[in-house]
DNA sequence: GCGACAG
DNA sequence: ATCTTGTCGC
């Protein structure tokens, strides 16, 4: 595997450093070649868990685009799992890496992910992606190839299906349901706020499916979505709306 | 053939 | 994703 496979795999960083993997990520240029990625990544997805249950910190990434959809902002915050207050944050100013197709979605945002992750001094101990993990037409949403190309334990909270099915979980937050496609289970719609809309939790790497569900709840304790996506929308957010100026910060 | 389709 | 007006509730 060369460095610039970097983005599609491996990539595994020095202790503390280049969470990204460093370098630039050269992106498919077809359909075709970003379904060939899948592919060959999806196998070295870890399965097997439980994945932390109590970890010290908990990464956020999201990514916000200008309204020209020319370019993009991608974030990543650092929380503290305990007081869930944000103790380290980059930011990537950039372009969409490839069109928005259902379903190669992280072709898209990948890149520019990595290059925020790579500006993170504190090395999160899971990442909470904006998007889903195994509840993907491939059983390889964003949430994997992240964990997969960072070696770090992920997972995905998406707020509308990409696949499955599923029945109505109870009104009370913690209340869930499986998400099912065909005969697997792929995820799970959980109920994180009393009488609102759920979130679909799928596991994306090295995280066990009730651990992801658990670490979901723990992150909203107050609103819909966990307060690390929050804070990273919050970030990307801003990001785009100040400087006009590419590169990245953090 | 037609509709659905993470962000 | 982003745009977009008002509305309901803590």
């Amino acid at each position: 595997m060369t460095p610039d496979d970097a983005g599609e795999a491996g990539g595994r960083s020095a202790a503390g450093e280049r969470l990204g993997g460093g370098g630039r990520v050269d992106p498919p240029g077809s359909v075709a070649g970003a379904l060939a990625v899948q592919e060959r990544l999806r196998p070295l997805v870890d399965l097997v868990g439980p994945g932390p249950t109590a970890p010290a910190t908990v990464a956020g990434l999201d990514v916000a685009y200008a309204e020209s959809g020319d370019r993009l902002a991608a974030a990543v915050t650092v929380l503290d799992a305990r007081t869930l207050a944000v103790v380290d944050e980059a930011v990537s100013v950039g372009r969409p890496a490839f069109d928005y197709v259902p379903g190669l979605f992280a072709f898209r945002e990948l890149p520019a992910l990595l290059d925020a992750l790579d500006g993170l001094t504190v090395r999160p101990e899971l990442l909470v992606c904006d998007g889903h993990g195994l509840a993907h037409p491939r059983r390889f949403g964003l949430a994997c190839h992240l964990g997969v190309v960072t070696g770090l334990p992920a997972i995905g909270v998406g707020k509308t299906p990409l696949v499955g099915q599923w029945s109505p979980p109870g009104e009370r937050r913690g209340s869930w349901a499986p998400l099912r496609d065909g005969d697997e289970v792929v995820g799970r719609v959980l109920r994180t706020r009393d009488g609102v809309k759920p979130v679909f939790v799928s596991v994306g790497h090295r995280m066990g499916l009730d651990n992801a569900a658990a670490r979901v709840l723990a992150l909203t304790p107050r609103h819909r979505l966990p307060e690390t996506t929050r804070t990273a929308d919050r970030l990307c957010r801003d990001a785009l709306a100040g400087g006009a100026r590419g590169g990245r910060r953090g």
